[in-house]
DNA sequence: ACTAAATTAGAACGAACGTTCGAATTGAGA
DNA sequence: TCTCAATTCGAACGTTCGTTCTAATTTAGT
């Protein structure tokens, strides 16, 4: 709290006037950057039909985000089970949301071309992959979360959809 | 420290007997840790010449620890930047070589068959699928770390190798 | 059995942390 | 201009943390 203080300028106890505790501000900072990436990535899958590049969207949504809050985002993964029972539940039902849909993407994969493996694993596997990314990611060195994104992506899809019915895409 | 003292039973200045701090006991615990690993990874690796082959022993060999270890490498994913200059480069030294070899299974693998991404970013999102894991694993839910090294090393390869070149394998 | 060294234990120190307090300052409406 | 609420501030409280101190106890060699 008081790093915050030091950062921002206001006082300790000005911060405690606008946030009851360090606790609840983590939750508000979770609530609002798991909401942030559930909301634009609705806005980006909308419209489009084809499974393979609605995982794309996904893909680069998640990315984007990560990139444009390296810090925030390390923060947050390393915090995900600071929280307590009350704020800690209500963080888990977004996170909840934002897996499911991610989930969904990949069964709508499935029944169109079918996967290689199960797709529990493949969904924590291209989460593993794409949140691992702030531990590395030098914005000097490293090409941008598009063409991350696009690498990734393909990757990703080569990797799980059977050779036998994979169309030729970019 | 006082954590560590009450789950061994020794006494906090005990502790401090055997350990001079506490920078120095995570500092221990982290070369022990990646040391075995890379020691183990070396055995394992000895007398097998195909490259998707080692690429899956890499694989299993990392799975089969961290999922054995599951908590301390929470730990240590955790604290990965918490050691100070003289530490934190011995440290960084074992990682580096570890990461190394990765890297040189990989290239391995290029030669021989090519690869559809840049090197550097294969053997991150490699990581980034292995290292999640202690995030998600559930012994009582998941698989074991052989059949995950399965999923996973069929996976990443066929994500990674031209379609082409391709063998079947398994 | 005696001694010196190794090991253990409880208590305490100083710093950092989350939080609170009371007073001072600012701003808006009458 | 006066007043009341909103906001800010420096200082402090109580706790936890990493560490150290001193004294007690155990161990090994003679």
């Amino acid at each position: 709290m008081r790093d915050l203080s030091r950062a921002t300028g206001m006082s300790l106890a000005g911060l405690y006037y606008y946030f009851e505790s360090k606790e609840r501000l983590l939750f508000l900072i979770q609530k609002h950057t798991f909401s942030t990436i559930v909301l634009r990535l609705k806005r980006r899958l909308q419209g489009v039909a084809d499974p393979e590049e609605r995982i794309r969207i996904f893909i680069l949504n998640h990315l984007e985000y990560f990139l444009a809050n390296q810090q925030a985002m390390k923060v947050l993964s390393h915090e995900a089970e600071a929280l307590k029972n009350g704020f800690a539940s209500e963080v888990a039902a977004i996170k909840r949301e934002y897996y499911r849909i991610c989930m969904g993407l990949l069964d709508e994969l499935k029944r169109e071309q079918g996967l290689q493996c199960s797709t529990r694993i493949a969904v924590l596997s291209l989460f593993g992959m794409m949140n691992w990314i702030y531990t590395w990611h030098n914005p000097r060195v490293d090409a941008d979360a598009e063409s991350l994104a696009r690498e990734m992506g393909g990757m990703f899809l080569r990797g799980v959809i059977p050779v036998k019915s994979r169309k030729e895409s970019r």
